[in-house]
DNA sequence: CGAGTACTTGAACAGTGTCAAGCTTAGTGG
DNA sequence: CCACTAAGCTTGACACTGTTCAAGTACTCG
């Protein structure tokens, strides 16, 4: 059972400790949970959060179809959620990164809508969605910052279908580009040069479009000196250009 | 300011009695806050939520940059939801019937990032915030219901980006027909003949069509007998067939 | 190292968007 | 109550963007 621990795992502590520690952990600033919590209250929220969970990549976090039990806030690691129809027709509705929560939308109907897939080896914490309702009704700072999340998630799609619905294939990809470029720069990473963790018609699936068009907007921009693309090797080489490829769009500009 | 009474309103309570009563509401069944509530706690309810508010068509309930103090039930009537970008464009990213509430997507800056407009004469229930989020603590089936109504606006935003990205003008149409049908029929109208509230410009911003395809899409499916179509005034002759555009289509279907 | 997956690029085509003109309806004021 | 006006709607012709189909290349992972 005991596997030869991935690289990515080197600086994280050791899975045998049940619990890990909102308290300390490094996600708080960003717009995880804890975020804004005193001392003594998010060491209450350690008590209700089970260990981290290990997804490899290409594994299920869940699946359309699944009873909803537990919210996940991603530890490390980058996953889509995936909605499915009958036909077997796929679309991807998300990606996430490091310090957010994925299985919101399973509260209405008490079962999970889509499927989550990670798309990288990744650590999740699970969040008993029964205890942290009852957490909320006494840290009122957690309940706000729970609504605060859900809220920006509604609003974030509102955003997302703005665009879908008013830009152009140039534009879609810009706007995705410079969104994963603040998302990263606010991890700490380059937000001019970085991995795309997904593949291009991953990435046309979200944007509507299909993955020739992905492919050929990329090579276009490319060509234009704007970005730089070798594979899912990215460099935005003229962020400013890119942000007026979006200051041409009539929709409004995604923010977060 | 004593106004001559809307026809709409005559059956509604004298509105000089300043407190709307959730207890009595007959939209308790629908999604509306109070659902699933015993008698003493929708009364509790009943003490937080201000006087009805009449908002005329045409007239804004709220818009984006003000201050997010309330969400608002939607009592009767009919409203849109719109972004506007800097360079003034505008996109639709929902209609609301009875029994909805909007506002939510303010919650996570503390200011309205849309503009709520009502599409017909409208009446709405104000529900101040912060004491909703003081009685969601005190009230566990108000908090759950409350993340219910959230996480359903998501899921339910998911399904529409899905629909931007990958069906065609007409499959859109069908959808967005279809979807009026059941909500019509919930709330105990027909959902075969219905009136549209909203403009052939607006549905094709919903659905990132131009109004001409909106237009052209209603008359083929009026030609083909599926619907009859007399400006704002729709008939579903065939809710098989429509539904049947909308199965060959490959993204999910949209619920609610 | 080999097989499968992901990606790029080209050419033809289809579906929407754009532009324009004319028509209908609802709302306003005389 | 009617006439007028502005807004909303319909329809046609054409252009253009993105899709589809196809072939070939380059990675990645076991």
């Amino acid at each position: 059972m005991q596997q030869k621990a991935h690289k990515l795992f080197a600086t994280i502590v050791d899975a045998r400790f049940p619990k890990p520690a909102c308290s300390a952990c490094d996600l708080r600033d960003l717009w995880c949970l804890p975020s804004g919590l005193k001392g003594q209250q998010s060491k209450q929220l350690d008590n209700i959060i089970n260990r981290r969970k290990r997804i490899k990549r290409g594994e299920y976090l869940y699946r359309s179809g699944d009873p909803f039990r537990s919210l996940f806030a991603l530890r490390t690691g980058f996953f889509k959620t995936l909605l499915s129809s009958e036909s077997g027709q796929e679309h991807v509705t998300g990606f996430y990164m490091t310090g957010e929560l994925l299985g919101l939308d399973a509260i209405c109907d008490d079962i999970h809508s889509c499927n989550a897939i990670a798309l990288e080896d990744s650590e999740i914490c699970e969040i008993p969605y029964t205890a942290l309702e009852g957490l909320c009704r006494e840290i009122p700072e957690l309940q706000h910052q729970f609504h605060k999340i859900m809220s920006r998630e509604i609003a974030r799609d509102h955003n997302l279908m703005a665009l879908l619905s008013s830009m152009n294939a140039d534009e879609r990809i810009a706007v995705f580009l410079i969104n994963l470029s603040q998302r990263f720069e606010v991890r700490g990473y380059s937000p001019v040069e970085f991995q795309l963790r997904m593949t291009r018609g991953e990435i046309g699936s979200y944007l509507g479009l299909k993955l020739e068009t992905v492919s050929r907007t990329l090579s276009k921009l490319q060509d234009e000196g704007i970005i730089g693309v070798q594979h899912k090797h990215l460099t935005l080489n003229d962020l400013p250009r890119l942000k007026q490829i979006v200051g041409r769009a009539r929709a409004p500009l995604c923010k977060d």
